[in-house]
DNA sequence: CAACTTCAGTTTTTT
DNA sequence: ACTGAAGTTG
């Protein structure tokens, strides 16, 4: 018997050693803790995620907890499929019962779960943010809102943002201000749009699944039981709502295990409260803190560097990465000509390190803006580099397989107005403007969706014959593909739907290059429907169909399509989407005052921290040498602008920066620019892109030149003082 | 209904 | 400067 104790003691601990043995001081310590809330403050690189993993299995094999008691939240996806994959590699089983997920996807389990309580139809449906948009056009139609005062975007960013607040339209207070007043009016009608279509916006998944706990006791009290801990991954990124949901959960127990870190919160823009962080030291008087300082990801000078940049911001919790391994390479600063130039250069260098063995896909070019890409790409082309662009459209929200989803949609609720407007016309069946606008407005009258308003008008018999056939063909094929596909599987159920729809055909008839690709889609969409894993045991979501499921997943995790084909590639994005990931070749471009820092948060304190954040992100990317460069002058919507350097650089300590300039010649090859006239190339020994140092202005590059002989002007971009144009005949200038 | 023209917008993005 | 979307015509 005491034998038998021994054994499992010794087994138990054999279990900690494994489970510890890979983990330093600070790691072990948040891994191992006993205290019941835990904030662990997570610098770039330190091993985040592994905490969180082993956390979790921490519990299970040395507590005891159920696995059924698990609870971990993400933001993303990806992070969350991580998380439960690494896991599952760590203690060698099925994590199926854990619920690890999305903050959307579990407030949306959770509603599936019950909808009763959380007062929804059983057949509500998720829309994404384009579906929304379309709504609310829809509804400034209705109410009679010219799109130009009341623009359908920033509408949107409203009601966004009072979800995220956790603000409904029974909770505003317009006053008398007009405009407030008429928001509110949208608002509401929005709501009430939504419920009766039986349609969750993203934010609604949040603020339902918050209500849903606050207002259902029993509701709350068992998931409070159930859960052992809280697990939140990415803490600074969280907006009220789900930290309001959070506390709401973790009540009376404070069990929660946070994992986050204040320098890398760069979503303030969308509703993120770095506040939480804070917040959280209030709210759980008991917590723990945790730093994780030590960086395994970067040389010392990359994270000398950042820690430097990120120094000058106010209020942060404190943290300074360190590492182990050897100082590296300093940080290469390159001063380009213009965006053409920089472009130029970075390609090289992808080419050379190419040459020198490295891989492609250990290179990444991080960028502000979107717009910013194309240069680059332009570049990448003609060297026949394979490069992946980030942030393009994702499957699920291509036109053609949102089409074929919506008459699935329609199908599994006729209700749903957002897939009624999307299809009744598409393919072309004549179905015009006119009897659209009755549809609507009979919607409106009698408060009933578009589906039973064309009941409703089809029954009434007014329409001219052609409407009228249309609309009962329309009707018909919906109701004849419902019978179709009943008892049917889902792949086959997708096929259908788009063949008899005439989606299949109508876009086959397109033109020959888009098309192709589009019935491509098509056809992958029947592939991933045949794919879909559908867990019909999958707790909470037993009154599901498979349809449903899919059309949620379809929403729900749109993005998952893409994220697989790292291979062999440049990988081109923004800053904000290389957060979590690494590269052991780094280039950040465009460090420019009004690009990065952007122009819209020069002249707002907390905007540029957010700005500055967003850099100490991009620098820690780097593993092992990080490139930065900026121009002299950009073409920037379309206007010829010649920015300083971004502030940022100056808050690197000079001794990690060495600046670079490839040969001349080779730098600025004559296409790369255009002369407006061959004179202007060279101007005696001052060429364009030249540096010189003017004696009163100090340093500065030559951006033009003009004239001749004794009327011979060059235009300079001086650090200090910015451009001027002077009199070669008259300036003292000295090439550098 | 498709081809053409004009016109505003133009940081960052997930769910 | 460029793009995507809305409006206008044949």
């Amino acid at each position: 018997m005491s034998s038998d104790i021994n054994a499992t003691t010794a087994a138990k601990n054999e279990v900690v050693t494994t489970l510890i043995s890979t983990l330093n001081d600070a790691q072990c310590q948040a891994v191992t803790t006993p205290a019941q809330s835990v904030l662990v403050l997570a610098g770039a690189g330190s091993g985040k995620t592994r905490v969180l993993v082993h956390r979790i299995a921490w519990q299970i094999q040395v507590r005891n907890v159920s696995m059924h008691s698990i609870l971990a939240v993400t933001f993303t996806n990806k992070a969350a499929k991580e998380m439960r994959g690494r896991i599952e590699a760590l203690l060698q089983v099925s994590a199926r019962a854990m619920w690890i997920g999305t903050f959307h996807g579990v407030a949306h389990r959770l509603l599936r779960s019950h909808t009763k309580q959380a007062k929804l139809p059983d057949t509500f449906q998720v829309m994404d943010s384009a579906d929304q948009l379309r709504l609310i056009k829809r509804l400034l139609v209705t109410l009679n809102l010219d799109e130009d005062k009341w623009p359908p975007r920033q509408i949107q960013w409203h009601i966004n943002a009072q979800k995220d607040e956790g603000i409904r339209a029974k909770d505003c207070i317009a006053g008398y201000d007009l405009y407030q007043q008429n928001l509110l009016k949208i608002y509401q009608a929005y709501e009430a749009l939504c419920e009766r279509s039986g349609l969750v916006d993203f934010g609604e998944l949040l603020l339902r699944a918050h209500e849903l706990l606050r207002d259902n006791p029993d509701v709350l009290r068992f998931y409070q039981q159930r859960f052992n801990q809280v697990h939140v991954d990415e803490f600074q990124d969280t907006n009220a709502i789900q930290y309001a949901w959070l506390r709401l959960l973790t009540q009376g127990q404070d069990n929660i295990f946070v994992v986050g870190d204040d320098d890398q919160s760069i979503y303030g823009w969308r509703g993120a409260k770095i506040e939480n962080i804070y917040s959280f030291q209030k709210h759980y008087p008991d917590h723990q803190v945790v730093k994780l300082e030590q960086n395994y990801r970067s040389t010392g000078m990359i994270l000398k560097a950042a820690n430097a940049v990120v120094a000058n911001n106010e209020g942060r919790m404190g943290k300074a990465l360190w590492t182990a391994s050897a100082d590296g390479d300093p940080i290469a600063l390159y001063a380009a000509f213009n965006e053409q130039d920089e472009a130029y250069f970075v390609v090289e260098r992808i080419r050379s390190w190419f040459n020198d063995g490295g891989k492609y896909s250990d290179v990444a070019i991080l960028y502000r803006s979107n717009a910013q890409s194309r240069q680059f790409e332009e570049r990448l082309m003609t060297a026949a580099i394979p490069y992946r662009v980030y942030g393009g459209l994702r499957f699920f929200e291509r036109a053609e397989i949102k089409n074929a989803l919506a008459y699935l949609r329609l199908i599994a609720n006729r209700h749903d107005d957002a897939s009624f407007e999307r299809v009744i016309n598409t393919p072309t069946r004549g179905i015009g403007a006119k009897s659209l606008e009755d549809m609507r407005t009979i919607a409106r009258e009698l408060a009933i969706s578009m589906w039973s308003a064309m009941m409703v008008l089809l029954d009434q018999g007014h329409l001219s014959g052609r409407a009228n056939n249309a609309l009962l063909a329309f009707a018909q094929l919906i109701k004849n593909l419902d019978q179709l596909v009943e008892g049917s599987e889902l792949y086959e159920k997708v096929q259908l739907v788009i063949e008899k729809s005439g989606l299949l055909e109508f876009h086959e008839k397109e033109k020959a290059d888009k098309g192709d690709e589009k019935v491509e889609n098509l056809k992958e969409l029947v592939n991933a429907a045949r794919l879909f894993d559908f867990d019909s045991n999958l707790e909470g979501m037993e009154n599901l169909s498979e349809l449903d499921m899919f059309l949620a997943y379809a929403t729900l995790e749109s993005g998952d399509m893409q994220a697989d084909d790292f291979d062999e590639c440049v990988q081109l994005m923004t800053l904000h989407s290389a957060k979590g990931l690494e590269f052991k070749l780094v280039f950040l471009v465009g460090l420019e005052e009004g690009l990065f820092p952007s122009q819209q948060s020069l002249d707002d304190v907390g905007r540029l921290q957010e700005e500055r954040r967003l850099c100490y992100v991009g620098i820690t990317r780097a593993m092992q040498y990080l490139y930065l460069s900026y121009a002299e002058s950009r073409r920037l919507y379309g206007r010829e602008s010649y920015p300083r350097p971004s502030r940022f650089l100056r808050e690197i300590p000079a001794e990690c920066i060495q600046e670079v300039r490839l040969r001349a010649e080779v730098s600025r090859p004559v296409t790369a620019i255009k002369p407006k006239s061959a004179s202007l190339q060279t101007a005696g020994q001052y060429r364009l892109g030249q540096r010189v140092s003017h004696v009163k202005f100090g340093e500065g590059v030559i951006l033009q030149t003009e004239g001749a002989g004794d009327q011979e002007r060059v235009q300079i971009n001086f650090r200090q003082v910015g451009i001027k144009w002077l009199m070669l005949a008259y300036a003292k200038l000295d090439v550098l």
